[in-house]
DNA sequence: CCACTATATAGACAAATATCAATATAACAA
DNA sequence: TTGTTATATTGATATTTGTCTATATAGTGG
């Protein structure tokens, strides 16, 4: 939980004329968004999961990697990440690991951005 | 531009099953895509877009701030990645000063997520 | 002009991140 | 068992990030 304040300071006056600023988004909730927008913020792993969800999964780590000009560790590490937050899961098949995105992991962040503008 | 394939490195045949990997993005869109993933994925910087379109656009820095636990150098540090990234502008009112979502700026990421799963 | 206020900038520093080379692990094959 | 291959992990290192304090800038009002 990041810098964020009890609810109760919410909606306090100003000397400014604009107060239309109450949240609609708990603290927690802000954490997650920002959690899976963060993941997506590589363009690596912004591919990867484009990639995995264009070959409608079970891709193997052997033609993701021949898309990237790094090497097969930094693969990995973004693969671990994109595993951490829930994005994505891998299964192995005999010396191959096929991944996956996790189905509709992203609506959380869909949600988020189609309550904007 | 982050470690990637010149283009005609794509589709190559591997000894494992699967193939469906073209892209169908690329790299200057998936930097774009990145970076704007990567502003967004700061809770504080999460929530501040969301009071700016709940508020409908015009809300002083002195609001903003009063959400948040951190400090007001901090909070002027997660604006200006928000306008350098072009998510957000400000206009100076007297001594205040308005922000604002750009309008439609965050269409790109809508599209990249309304195109998976 | 001077004081006061809102916001931005500069500089310092700790923590997180991205990358690579080297190595480990685990599955297959002979 | 021994060798080979695909992926993961470790450890090192350079860069980026988030935060603070201190200070600057710019507008307001006496």
């Amino acid at each position: 939980m990041v810098g964020q304040k009890p609810a109760d300071a919410l909606m306090v006056g100003s000397s400014c004329a604009t107060h239309k600023t109450d949240l609609h988004l708990s603290a927690d909730q802000a954490e997650r968004v920002a959690d899976l927008f963060k993941t997506l913020g590589h363009p690596v792993r912004a591919q990867i999961v484009m990639m995995l969800s264009r070959g409608g999964g079970d891709v193997c780590v052997c033609d993701i990697e021949r898309h990237f000009d790094v090497s097969q560790p930094t693969i990995s590490h973004h693969l671990k990440k994109l595993r951490d937050a829930g994005v994505v899961y891998g299964v192995q098949h005999g010396l191959w690991v096929h991944y996956s995105l996790v189905p509709g992991v992203l609506e959380t962040l869909r949600q988020f951005l189609n309550g904007l503008d």
